[in-house]
DNA sequence: TTGGAATGTCAACAACACTGACATAAAATG
DNA sequence: CATTTTATGTCAGTGTTGTTGACATTCCAA
């Protein structure tokens, strides 16, 4: 504290429980702008957080089977269906029988499906773009590298196999 | 724009759509490791999030009222009753009625609260401190920048705005 | 073929957000 | 001072989304 050197002082500082809980608020204030934008657009076609989640990574991982899409969200099942179950009916998502295994159900977006992912992906990009063009590349480094560290184990699993699906499909 | 530095390479890179959509993602499982922590807690006691929310927003500003605390939270009035309810019921939370605005109600942590806080803090710090000890300050700090640049501009005056009591405060 | 494991669906319940209606207290207006 | 308006907080009912439990279908292995 008494250090007259300040990036020294800020090694030290910045593991205060004071320096912290600014960390832990600015993550509660962050992830409500997070979701913003989206939430808007969601409201106006009766669909919430869950709908824009299962939407957002069968764009991700096209063919997905049910059971892998819920390790990814983190919810069962049962709650996972009943998303599934109104975006299908309302023909945002295709679910076809597995050829090899019928037990499985393989998750598409149809057109429609495709048009709404684009719109609310390009409104959470604009957030994020315009954050990210404020406070410059070293930040974002910084950020990614953080929020990685706070991710448990297995959801870092599952972020690495994403990018690893992306970086190799394309 | 034409320089050959690492930053500018960099500055070109991050702002692609995929770029982009990396960011959305961690924000996502970050934010589940962010919340893991203390959910678990807050089972053992039969709460949910939102407890955690107004226990941890009424700690930060003791004799808060109740329409301060749910702009902070961003939630009605009603549904953050139904959390204080239950907190005062149990012996968690104290409702002072004020004294020059009788319609107001000043929160106040009981022992028993702070006992509560503390045990939440305690987990949720120990995941950050962990993060920012993993990355170093330089990417903490950049960490903070990204997430304040996220926030809508309202909840960007409430972030600093309790940083600010807490400074002056102490 | 039969029993178990995996996958997905249907039903009921709990947490927590929302809107609407209302009681009380303060402030403004006549 | 009486009345209206405004602010604060509470109670009731509804919808989304999470949960567990029960079940049908399909695959696989003994």
């Amino acid at each position: 504290m008494a250090t007259s050197n300040r990036s020294t002082g800020e090694a030290l500082l910045f593991l205060t429980d004071e320096q912290l809980r600014q960390g832990i608020e600015a993550m509660f204030f962050a992830y409500r702008g997070f979701t913003a934008d989206p939430d808007r657009i969601l409201d106006k076609y009766g669909y919430g957080r869950a709908h824009h989640r299962a939407i957002h990574f069968i764009n991700c991982v096209p063919g997905t089977t049910v059971n892998n899409l819920l390790h990814i969200l983190g919810v069962t099942k049962q709650s996972l269906n009943r998303v599934l179950r109104s975006l299908i009916e309302d023909g945002l998502v295709e679910a076809q029988v597995g050829q090899k295994d019928r037990r499985e159900r393989h998750l598409y977006l149809t057109e429609t499906g495709q048009s709404l992912e684009q719109e609310l992906s390009n409104a959470q990009r604009a957030r994020m773009r315009s954050a990210y063009r404020d406070v410059g590349a070293d930040a974002v480094s910084g950020f990614r590298q953080v929020l990685e560290a706070m991710m448990d184990p297995e959801m870092k699993r599952a972020y690495w196999k994403l990018r690893d699906n992306e970086g190799t499909d394309k």
